[in-house]
DNA sequence: AGCTGTGAACATATTCACAGCC
DNA sequence: GGCTGTGAATATGTTCACAGCT
């Protein structure tokens, strides 16, 4: 068992393995290596080399205690904690996510939402209303907000980057066409469905 | 220049650095390296090498001609083609992305949207009709579709894989938070709120 | 002088293959 | 016998640093 940090690889995995993980049936209080790799499609070998990052927990001979290993993963990857998060950009992204359920499950919870649109703000959306930008800084400071998700358009989201990481949120998800430029100490990642389908298209061509 | 196959990381970054220089003021027509990497955040010896692979196209002393050099990107990524995708899932998700404009400008085209819904079928959206799953495969067949979008629940996603890749589309981009097994030939790239909010909260842990 | 293109050095990630334990 | 944990080997990705062109 080293304590060294965890590469950065792996950690993109982590939340993989727990998804699986999750969905296996009730009855197996255990899994190997290579059948959570054969669920998340990576090799065994990887499966095991991630893990033995989280310290060695599996039993030879007879695979990881499924039940210990999500616990594992979800107090490496922090989902023990709360982690408020607010969304900016009520368009039809931006609702979605405030309507999606799959938030207060796992510690991030929607403490608000917000937009720039008078006509927006007071509406109700996945049971918050809807604030204007004024009251974004307040709220992020006086809720502790740690995650900030973007979902404007692309010329806007700048602006807001900037709102949050000055009101002192740690983390952005931008779903916005564009990169934001942000302090270093902000980690940002960005999810955009133009980038997604370009990469698929590049290796759609390479393909034939 | 080299005529060998553009590395992984590389490909991910050219439709960052295409809609990067799509943002520049219509009045820069060259561009350096240095430039480029601060918009898209990275070092300029990335930008450098990234587009090396491209060819030879900068001028020394000078830089990247901006027109010519979204060209090569968008040949490159085949955006010079018609892609014709379908929308399988027609939930808060699946409705914000079959109204997001950004599709056809750059030669994706939804041209289905499809609900095992019964309710939903019928319903318009994004100008199209919302079809049922039994039209789905003659669908991407006669439309010779190449790339699918699951946006359905978890539970029906690996079934929607499975119709997607008989029927014969070669890339799916899946945001249901599960992971599908297709065949190796089909490409999937996987877009997941929950992991990558994962990804994020685990380095908040560790940056105190 | 300014900026590209690229080998060489370095860093990170993956895979192999097998000793070690149950 | 089965499966983990992990060094060693390999592959991929990044950065450096500078020659070479305009």
């Amino acid at each position: 068992m080293k304590r060294i940090t965890i590469p950065k690889a792996t950690v993109a995995r982590l939340p993989v393995y727990l998804q699986c993980l999750e969905s296996l049936p009730g009855q197996s209080a255990t899994v190997s290596s290579e059948t959570l790799a054969n669920i998340a499609s990576v090799t065994s070998a990887k499966v095991r080399k991630d893990l033995s990052y989280l310290g060695s927990h599996g039993v030879r001979g007879v695979g990881y205690d499924v039940e210990q290993l999500c616990l594992l993963i979800r107090k490496e990857l922090g989902l023990t904690e709360d982690w408020p998060v607010v969304i900016v950009g009520v368009g039809n992204l931006g609702s979605a996510l405030a309507n999606y359920g799959g938030f207060g499950s796992s510690g991030y919870r929607v403490v608000g939402v917000y937009d720039a649109d008078p006509s927006k703000i007071g509406r109700g959306i996945g049971g918050l209303i809807v604030r204007g930008l004024a009251d974004l800084s307040g709220d992020v400071e006086s809720n502790r907000v740690s995650i900030g998700i973007i979902t404007t358009p692309a010329s806007a989201a700048q602006e807001i980057a900037e709102l949050l990481t000055t009101a002192g949120v740690g983390s952005i998800l931008n779903f916005a066409p564009v990169v934001v430029r942000v302090p270093p100490t902000t980690r940002v990642r960005n999810v955009d469905l133009a980038t997604e389908l370009q990469i698929l298209s590049y290796y759609s061509v390479q393909a034939r």
